[in-house]
DNA sequence: ATGAAAGCGCTAACAA
DNA sequence: TTGTTAGCGCTTTCAT
């Protein structure tokens, strides 16, 4: 096997001097075309590749971002990831995907900076980490938090308006007719969480009244963790169940959904069903869900457009103000919420 | 921002020199314990993390292994795509992750080598690449294909065997008392369609007739293409449909029940379902999917221990032997073929 | 068992 | 506009 073209081989081909090529392959200015032509002829001619190893070890920096998320096995984050990894290419960026499992330790060590080699930038998706944590960083890499959580101006932010969309979403049940909505997911104290929020003012707005025992906490956001909320809700109150329920994931959503056809109860006939992410099984779910969905190709390029930004404010000196960025969503109206998925027995 | 240490500012460190830093850091032989404990210390104080760029460079290799899946937002490839990564990481390698949309294009190119960057190695899952293209490939860098098709040996093949666990998933609905059996995703004249061949011997096995027209195509692998299949058998046998059907994939499979139920039949009271690949969503659906479950994890791991195998005989100049590996796999058993989902009405 | 120095392939000063 | 050269941080002969 012979050794691979290097730079110097273009060089020497085109009959010029490494900086030329390497003017050429950077798209500088100052180029002129001729030259370029020739340029870009040796390369094909022999086939050269850059290396990046040594590009980047002479650059400085380490041509990888980090992309912290719980599991990649998640719907959600699996299609987030997709969008990251194309946004990424863009910028030269490979992305090294760290799952997290939830494990706080694994997003701590991410925020210290703790990975197997040093990385241009970080964005983290994170439950867990919250403003304390981020305060008590040292670490300059620079960093991006996606997901609902609100982190006070201290670090760059990407995510939708999720207390408008749930409102939004809670807003449509209210448009079809349904008068008693539940929300699964959300402990009725936790005032923080913006998806409660976007539903209690929605029923305000409406004038219905809010139940603290119609507000189901989830302990994870699994299908059996709404299943199991959905039984209980149904259990307290029977012969008078919720019109509609609002659920915080998609994925609690089809526990929802599961619990209310086990009981005997027909979606959305009986019981509306909201779901919130978007994941792809929704469109082949039965019935097909009712959901909110973020816009995940624009959040995953605001993420890296700022990480490129971070960087350069990093490497020139200069400073880089952070912000709360919001990426749209929209509400996709399925069958479980308005549709009729049983036909007539045949 | 000082700059980050060296290997030199560990030696300078601990009093030693950068060969022997080297050496505690890559773990070789023939370093006394109180030296690799001095050098330890000193990498901690400082805080050292080796610049993988550099390492990389010195020893020739990219430090980065391709895999290329369809799309990352397809549950069953996300959860391999983060298998992989675990067992990548274990021999230090990142991986770049390529979603070929199945676009024949993307995966040729990666066939051919076309990346950003030279690959240490490529993990090809794709339908569309056969033994024809393989045939034709000049590039050398370390192949490891996965998936159900047959490659004759051209290249190091993972997979489970697809055959096999077919029949099982079959077999398990002859055990169950189905004798009616549909199988949804392969086109009855495809007589190299693993699956297919393996539910063709488990009906022959049991003396059950084959019909030809209870075998349906499916133009990909989509719950929708799964819903129209099984909504045209329906149609073509109105008043006695298949009391069972086995289906190539999970994703058709949930179309599949959701064709049945909008047609009113009950799953599996009136017929019996079983997926392929217990992807995530079929422990949320209702009724929850039997299927089989590759051994994913196994997968990932023989393929990159491949890929390390691959890359040392090309570097010692030693020849590799390709051969066709084979993980297991287990038949999950849940209510889609033996449960009853719906209880009373209440 | 440990030290000195060359070189991996590229970029960016600095010169011309 | 183009050429020359000194590193980037690490591994690895080759001495010792």
């Amino acid at each position: 096997m012979t050794t691979r073209p290097r730079l110097a081989d273009v060089a020497a081909r085109a009959g010029v001097s490494m900086k030329t090529v390497s003017n050429v392959i950077n798209d500088f200015e100052h180029v002129s075309p001729q030259m370029r032509a020739r340029v870009q002829a040796a390369i094909e001619e022999i086939g050269y590749r850059p290396n990046l190893s040594a590009r980047n070890l002479a650059l400085g920096r380490a041509g990888m971002i980090a992309l912290v998320v719980p599991q990649l096995d998640m719907p959600y984050f699996a299609a987030l990831a997709g969008q990251v990894l194309e946004a990424a290419a863009r910028s030269n960026w490979v992305v090294l995907i760290q799952q997290s499992a939830g494990d706080p330790t694994v997003e701590r060590d991410a925020l210290a900076g703790h990975f197997p080699q040093r990385m241009d930038g970080l964005i983290l998706s994170s439950q867990r980490i919250g403003p304390a944590e981020l305060r008590e960083r040292t670490d300059r890499t620079p960093l991006v938090m996606l997901g609902e959580r609100n982190y006070q101006g201290l670090v760059q932010h990407v995510a939708i308006d999720n207390v408008a969309a749930a409102q939004t979403a809670v807003q449509h049940l209210i448009d079809t007719g349904r008068q008693r909505i539940a929300l699964i997911g959300s402990s009725p104290t936790d005032r923080r969480h913006p998806r409660l929020r976007g539903y209690r003012q929605a029923l305000r707005a409406a004038g219905l009244p809010e139940r603290a025992d119609w507000i189901k906490p989830i302990r994870s956001n699994l299908g059996e963790e709404g299943e199991r909320q959905m039984a209980e809700l149904l259990a307290e109150n029977p012969g008078s169940p919720p019109d509609a329920v609002f659920c915080v994931t998609d994925w609690v959503a089809l526990g929802v959904i599961r619990a209310l056809q086990t009981h005997g109860l027909r979606v959305p006939d009986d019981v509306a069903v909201v779901g919130f992410d978007d994941i792809p099984y929704g469109r082949a779910a039965t019935p097909t869900l009712t959901t909110i969905s973020p816009d995940r190709s624009a959040i995953a390029r605001m993420a890296v457009a700022s990480l490129d930004a971070q960087l350069t404010a990093l490497t020139t000196g200069t400073s880089y103000q952070v912000s709360d960025q919001q990426a749209s969503y929209q509400l996709i109206i399925r069958e479980s919420t308005t549709g009729s998925h049983t036909k007539s027995i045949q």
